[in-house]
DNA sequence: TACTAGATCGGCT
DNA sequence: GCCGATCTAGTAG
């Protein structure tokens, strides 16, 4: 069991979304939920930046909306799409920047019969399943529970919260381009831990 | 296995 | 109205 020490600080979070976007792969991310908690580690994360990035929710200034993205580095920002689906972001760099990482797939580590309720309302019954369970930005949430009400926690309180978990060498990430977005494509910031097969879709 | 379309709803135009 | 940082089921090959 980890303890409060390994909780990763304020300043971990400071630094552009696409510098901490690679830093943040191999990193367990845990939530609380009732008296169990849920962890899994990090295998696929996209950078969004405000400026130049047109895909960022960020572009255009901060709105009702988006204000959670604009709050300092180390918040949760978590946002509602597509009818049913929520995704979950880490903002980064300092206030009202705009930065964030979306997490986009995780590696079930513990409370996986928990995580498969939430979303199957079954047990995981084989390795299909529980990477099913987890690859992809919806269904995380989905499997963490996670909703609008953790939008804006903070990640270094109790209810959800990151730790140091494995450092993952340079040479296992993978780079590509970003997934699922229509404008500024070409933006190589998606990273992916190489030959995991919990991510969404292979680079 | 690969591609296509429908679901579904809050926020912006 | 329309669109979206998605997922799933369905059809074709």
């Amino acid at each position: 069991m980890k303890t409060s020490s390994d909780i990763l600080p304020k300043r971990f979070y400071s630094k552009k979304a696409s510098e901490l976007a690679p830093k943040l792969l191999g990193k367990i991310i845990h939530r609380k939920l009732g008296k169990a908690v849920l962890s899994g580690m990090i295998t696929e994360v996209e950078a969004y930046e405000g400026d130049n990035d047109s895909a960022s929710h960020a572009c255009g200034g901060m709105k009702n909306k988006n204000s959670t993205m604009f709050a300092v580095g180390g918040t949760f920002y978590v946002y509602f799409t597509y009818g049913n689906h929520h995704c979950c972001n880490i903002v980064t760099g300092k206030e009202s920047e705009g930065q964030a990482v979306l997490i986009r797939s995780v590696q079930p580590l513990s409370g996986i019969d928990i995580m498969s309720m939430n979303r199957f309302q079954r047990s995981c019954e084989n390795q299909k399943d529980m990477i099913n369970l987890t690859n992809g930005p919806g269904k995380l949430c989905k499997a963490f529970a996670i909703t609008r009400n953790e939008n804006g926690l903070d990640l270094t309180e109790d209810t959800i919260w990151i730790t140091q978990g494995k450092k993952i060498p340079a040479k296992n990430i993978a780079i590509s381009k970003r997934i699922g977005i229509s404008k500024s494509i070409d933006f190589p910031w998606r990273f992916t831990i190489a030959d995991n097969p919990f991510v969404s879709r292979k680079p």
